[in-house]
DNA sequence: TCATAATATGAGACATATCTCATATTGGCT
DNA sequence: AGCCAATATGAGATATGTCTCATATTATGA
């Protein structure tokens, strides 16, 4: 296709430790700047700036801006889930207690996760739709697995696949939208409360 | 500040039909683009384009493409709130029924809600913070409304002002990050069932 | 009907962002 | 040390989007 190119570009296979120290530390400048200065604000410019190298080098290793937040996506989802797997309760602990737990691990980079929601929203959906998917997969599983240990649950809940979902899609609404502007943990509070009373557990 | 500018350029009032025409083909265009491409396709030669004016016109009317959003918000909110308000069933009607009422009117333009929450999130906040806010105000107060209509309420819900609170939070969210990829009835079907659910109605 | 104000036009000035490439630097290996 | 491949550089080519302005067209009313 480029025929004669000395230099491979894109998508370069980190060889030297050099290399990875670059890849690495440009996704992690895009987290911060997307979190910071928002979808718009994050430019191939500054994301380079910021992890202290130029904006070619930043090309030697993502062919595009996209792919840059696809490796950010990649990354931070399989932190997340591990974090949220690691701190599941099991049963021993009141259903009270073990949601707002799981919540406060959910809480730990929220700043960053509406960062995300804006690249997905503004990148064609192909484009993330299958990490996404599975990060929902893998909650889903990890909720009916937490729904199954607080057996016997409420009538009304007998549907734990259905349960789950809809768990889930509270969490996810009302955290990016609530109208309580308030701090984190007023808002872990009032998910908790609004949570407990669903599953009937107040 | 301009000096000599023969022609009023930018938020100009429109003195004949002609112009109130065009404004409004502006913003309706706004409308359907934003709705059909998101925020990023959302240019100015393309709403102008499909206004069926030129970008020059478009300028006439509004002094920046945010002011074009702005007064897209502010007539779907008026037009939105209308609808609400109108339809709110009254107490004789069973809670079950008037939860799915009042979801179905709130989803007539939901492929334009998602637009317009595109915009705000790409824009300062100051630009829509306040009208916004009023239409939250509003929602809160159409819905503490509904509840009082309600009584007795089921135990748990007597703080009738955080109730209405969350019931919004869980619409809003659920609404727009659902993994329930399905059609509007489905997914009407299912917020309905959490709702009852949540208001221990069911 | 004609003068004048209102409205419309669209090429292009201007701004900004993405991405490239010819060249420079660095690190590992002999 | 000295060679070569890996890596880094950043000015600028290219693309795209916002907004302007000199000019053209249309409506109104005297």
């Amino acid at each position: 296709m480029k025929g004669k190119t000395k230099h491979q570009i894109g998508a370069r296979k980190p060889a030297q430790s050099r290399s990875r120290q670059s890849f690495a530390a440009i996704v992690e400048a895009s987290a911060q700047v997307l979190e910071e200065q928002g979808y718009k604000g994050a430019t191939t410019n500054r994301i380079a700036e910021r992890a202290g190298v130029s904006v070619g080098t930043l090309y030697q290793y993502f062919r595009s801006k996209d792919e840059i937040f696809t490796a950010l996506i990649e990354k931070e989802s399989i932190a997340y889930l591990a974090a949220i797997e690691k701190n599941v309760p099991g049963p021993e602990i009141p259903l009270d207690k073990a949601i707002r737990h799981m919540l406060e691990v959910g809480y730990a980079n929220h700043g960053l996760i509406i960062g995300i929601r804006e690249v997905v929203r503004h990148t064609p959906a192909e484009f993330y739709e299958g990490r996404l998917r599975r990060v929902r997969t893998e909650l889903h599983r990890i909720a009916v697995c937490f729904l199954e240990a607080q057996k016997p649950l409420p009538t009304g809940l007998e549907d734990i696949e259905l349960t789950a979902d809809i768990l889930i899609a509270i969490c996810e609404g009302m955290t990016l939208f609530s109208r309580f502007d308030s701090t984190p943990e007023q808002l872990i509070d009032i998910l908790a409360k609004a949570l407990s009373r669903y599953l009937g557990t107040y």
